[in-house]
RNA sequence: CCUCCCGUAGUUCAAUGGAUAGAACGGGGGCCUUCUAAGCCCUAGAUGUAGGUUCGAUUCCUACCGGGAGGACCA
């Protein structure tokens, strides 16, 4: 049983004995560490009820308390304004600290979500259009968010959903059909296509605005949905192909891998079969030739789900898509990261979808990520000034390698290139996770790309560090020692232990930036130890407390990073 | 016009209704003959405005001001 848990009961036996009912146990990490190690307010939220002094009421419950302690708890103090602090022992946190060695990897799991099957839907980039930084975004947040859920016991299968028609694959491909001698021949380079077909998005785009050739890009979208016309099919599957690859290339990069690719054209079907239903059932209604779902009854918003050319839109796509999911994994939940200006929209097909199928419905949620902005406002790729995923993780690798060169701790080119590569998306993913998901990330290309401070690469030195004086301490002879005699009452010491309160905390909310807040701070109280005190130090009897001490700092960060999607380099 | 989200140091972000509102960058000042200075220590600096609920509000409620997103044939 974990100290927390401990606390709680002896907390609510003394309440109990006390004949004080009906209270929610809050249990916190006090903000100061001086306040000891964990403590509740109880005694204040019930003075008034009880009619007493809530310092007097507290110390009466602290008093109780006192009669059911054990060795992991030094003492109970009432301090403040009423708040009981409890502070834990040097054996308990001697014991944590070999406890966590001893876990290793698995230091941080828990079982909230044993035996269950969680599918996750992230990332989401459309062929045709270019995969921008933005979707790093959504990559970032979703992998996480999968690992999170994994580390609570469950599997996990990740998903990815590609819109392969719709309008914008329309637009694209008149813009390429209007250059079609700029096409690039089969044997150029990957980069030289998408960079094409992305340049044609953006004409046809434009077209599209100026009513110039609305109606040539709308007779394109549909001929791609009846797959009508073979040379238009021709262009498309050249195009589709070179986005895929593209894509993929990305990913590996990322190190994510995808159980399941859905596509929109995949979805099409199956989601018009379902308004079907819903016209029959009087969920859906006909106006103006398309088919609405009437939101406002619901608090909503009106939303179309087949235009007036009989064309499906987002909307019944993901009607298909997400019934389809259940169809084929049955999952216990469904998760889906998008960005968080789908979450209106979200809410609506959601709402249908209740109507028609409540029991994908109920297991469906939406996690909104924030937009990612530029100091200068909100990029869209239909005015063609979006950062590239693929190019804002080029540039952040070539800053992490002139970082690396003049470190010159590495003798191979080779490695050299692969630790900038995980250092540079250390950096992203940590801009990108340490906030709290739902808000915007205003993305400053400098300060992002920063390796000091708050950021992966200080979480990934930390750790580089550790390994480096730990590997020494062992070469000196030194041998971890867990008589727990050595205890040196370091913040260090009194943070590990906090580890799996926070992956849980983060998984239950779909918050991983608590995870970043953690490491940083354990990170920081690591840097702090390794300052005062020498590890590698065969004189000192307690060095082989403090290589205990190293490896358990180790396994917290390596689980910690692993979730947060971040590797490690051998040495920075 | 309507709906939703967000306003915290100069900047980028934290803070399950609690204790002296935490970090980082940037500014100022220190620390490498000892395990990696991508580090550590010291220092200055903030809750948009006005009310309300509460023993206690950055957090909850109301209004206003400011920013973002969404709002019938886009995704």
């Amino acid at each position: 049983m974990n100290v927390k848990t401990k606390i709680e009961e002896i907390l609510g036996k003394s309440l109990k004995a006390l004949d004080i009912k009906d209270v929610d146990i809050t249990l916190e990490h006090p903000t100061d560490m001086s306040h000891g190690d964990y403590a509740t307010n109880v005694a204040m939220i019930c003075a008034k009820r009880e009619g007493k002094n809530p310092l007097k009421l507290a110390e009466e419950i602290a008093e109780e308390i006192r009669k059911n302690l054990d060795d992991d708890i030094e003492k109970v103090e009432v301090a403040g304004s009423g708040f009981i602090n409890f502070y834990l022992s040097e054996s308990f946190f001697s014991k944590s600290v070999s406890f966590i060695y001893y876990s290793g990897g698995d230091f941080g799991k828990n079982k909230n979500l044993e035996n269950k099957r969680v599918m996750v839907e992230y990332t989401d980039p459309n062929p045709f259009k270019e995969l921008h930084a933005g979707h790093l975004m959504s990559n970032s947040v979703g992998e996480s968010i999968s690992r999170l859920i994994e580390f609570s016991g469950a599997e996990v299968i990740r998903a990815n959903y590609q819109g392969d028609v719709g309008p914008h694959v329309a637009k694209a491909l008149w813009g390429m059909m209007k250059k079609e001698k700029e096409r690039p021949p089969e044997n150029s380079s990957l980069e030289e296509k998408i960079s094409f077909i992305g340049s044609a998005y953006v004409e046809g785009s434009a077209a599209y605005e100026k009513e110039e050739a609305r109606k040539e890009i709308d007779e394109i979208n549909k001929a791609i949905y009846e797959k009508s016309n073979p040379e238009l099919m021709k262009l498309y599957s050249w195009g589709r192909e070179a986005s895929l690859v593209h894509f993929e290339e990305i990913y590996k990069k990322l190190g994510t891998s995808f159980n399941h690719y859905f596509f929109e054209s995949e979805t099409a079907e199956r989601g018009k079969k379902i308004v079907k239903e819903g016209l029959k059932k009087g969920v859906f209604e006909r106006s103006e030739e398309a088919v609405i779902f009437k939101g406002e009854k619901y608090g909503l918003h009106t939303r179309v789900f087949v235009t007036s050319l009989g064309l499906p839109t987002y909307e019944t796509k993901d009607l298909g898509l997400n019934a389809y999911k259940f169809e084929i994994e049955s999952p216990n939940l469904s998760v889906v990261v998008t960005g968080n200006e789908q979450t209106e929209y979200f809410k609506v097909m959601l709402k249908a979808l209740s109507l028609l199928h409540p029991e994908v419905a109920e297991k469906t949620i939406h996690i909104g990520h924030g937009m990612l902005t530029t100091p200068e406002g909100k990029m869209s790729s239909r005015k063609g000034n979006v950062m590239g995923g693929g190019t804002l993780l080029d540039d952040a690798e070539s800053v992490a390698l002139k970082k690396t060169k003049e470190g010159g701790k590495f003798e191979n080119e080779e490695e050299e290139k692969k630790a900038s590569e995980t250092i540079a998306l250390a950096a992203i993913r940590f801009t990108v996770l340490k906030q709290t998901p739902g808000k915007n990330v205003v993305f400053d290309f400098e300060r992002s790309l920063s390796l000091e401070g708050d950021s992966g690469p200080y979480l990934q030195y930390s750790f580089t560090r550790a390994a480096s004086a730990a590997k020494r301490a062992e070469d000196l002879g030194v041998k971890v020692d867990e008589s727990g005699k050595f205890f040196l009452n370091t913040e260090l010491e009194r943070i590990l232990y906090r580890f799996p309160e926070v992956v849980e905390r983060a998984q239950k909310e779909y918050a991983p930036h608590y995870v970043v807040t953690y490491l940083t701070s354990t990170a920081s109280s690591f840097n702090v130890f390794y300052a005062e005190h020498k590890i590698a130090d065969p004189d000192d009897r307690s060095s082989g407390y403090k290589l205990l001490l190293t490896k358990s700092f180790q396994a917290v960060m390596k689980n910690g990073l692993y979730i947060l999607g971040i590797g490690i380099p051998d040495k920075m």
